[in-house]
DNA sequence: GCGCTTTTGACAATCATTATCATTGTCAGC
DNA sequence: GCTGACAATGATAATGATTGTCAAAAGCGC
C-alpha cells in the first residue's frame, strides 16, 4: 500500500529532459525536445520524451499549452497557478497572474453549481518586437 | 469588386450542417456531427463537414473548444465573445460572459507592449446533475 | 551481488485532420 | 431558361502527432 503513488525512479533520461526544460526559454513541442536532446547525444527515445513530459506535467512541475492548431508545448514554469500570454509571431511567453480570474471563474462556476473546477486561459498577440518588424 | 471577401455559394450541404448545429443542444465534434446527418439520410462526406465547420468557425458564426485530451468540438453560440463553462463528465456548457476578464486580458497584454490581442478560455468542472449521481 | 520491478525505446497502431483532384452543382449573365 | 466559368464536393490517400506494445535493460532495496 502507498499514501503516495509517486514512486518514480531516477533515470537518465528523466534528467536528460528536465535538464534541457530547464535550459531552454520559450515553450517546446516534444518533438523539439527530442531533438535538442538528439542533437546533445543524449540517447532519449522519443517515446520516453512524451512518457516523462506527462509524468511531469502530471506532478505539476511543468505548464502544458496547446496553441490552436498545433502540437503540445512544455514548458518548466515558475510555481503555483499562472497563465500565460504569447506572442504569436516569435513564440515568446509570458507569465501573467490574474487573482481576478480565479476567482471570477470560481464565482461563475459556483454560482451554475458546478463543482471540481479548473479552468484554461492563454493570452495571444504580437509582442513589441515582432510588431516592429513589420 | 467586393467589400467581403466571403463568395460563399449556398448548398445543401452547407444548410444541412448549419441545421444540425441548430438543433443540438452541446458540443459536436465534427465526426459526431458527420455521423448525424449520416444517420439522417443526408449524404454529407467528412471531408465537407470539417471545411464547412472551419468557414463557419472563421466567419465566427460557431465556436470551436479544443477540450485537453480530445477533438475539436464545435457549437452554434450566440453572437459576440463569451467563454464556457463546460460539465467534464456530461459534456453541458453554459455560456458565461465576464467583462472583466476580457478587460484584464486586454490591459495585461497592453502592459507587456503586445498588440493584436485574442484570447480563449474554458472552465471545466462537474455540473450539479452528474455531481449528484456520484 | 541478486532479484524484483519499473523504465526504456524501436516500432507499429491509432486517429483526427488535411491535401488531392476529378466530378458535380451554383450562380450570373445572356 | 440555358450555358459556362468557377467554386464546392467527396472518396481516398496522406499527414503527423500521440499512444500502445512488449522484450530488453536499467534502478533500488536487500
Amino acid at each position: 500500500m502507498n499514501i503516495d503513488s509517486t514512486a518514480q525512479r531516477n533515470t537518465k533520461q528523466r534528467s536528460a529532459v528536465s535538464a534541457v526544460l530547464n535550459e531552454t526559454e520559450g515553450f517546446n513541442s516534444a518533438q523539439d525536445l527530442h531533438a535538442i536532446l538528439r542533437d546533445r547525444g543524449e540517447r532519449v527515445g522519443l517515446t520516453t520524451v512524451y512518457r516523462t513530459l506527462q509524468g511531469l506535467a502530471d506532478a505539476g512541475e511543468i505548464d502544458v499549452m496547446r496553441p490552436p492548431g498545433g502540437e503540445h508545448l512544455y514548458r518548466r514554469c515558475s510555481q503555483g497557478h499562472h497563465h500565460h500570454l504569447v506572442c504569436r509571431s516569435c513564440g515568446r511567453a509570458v507569465e501573467v497572474e490574474g487573482p481576478a480570474v480565479e476567482s471570477w471563474a470560481d464565482r461563475v462556476a459556483a454560482k451554475h453549481g458546478f463543482v471540481d473546477v479548473s479552468h484554461t486561459m492563454e493570452i495571444f498577440g504580437t509582442c513589441p518586437e515582432c510588431a516592429a518588424k513589420r
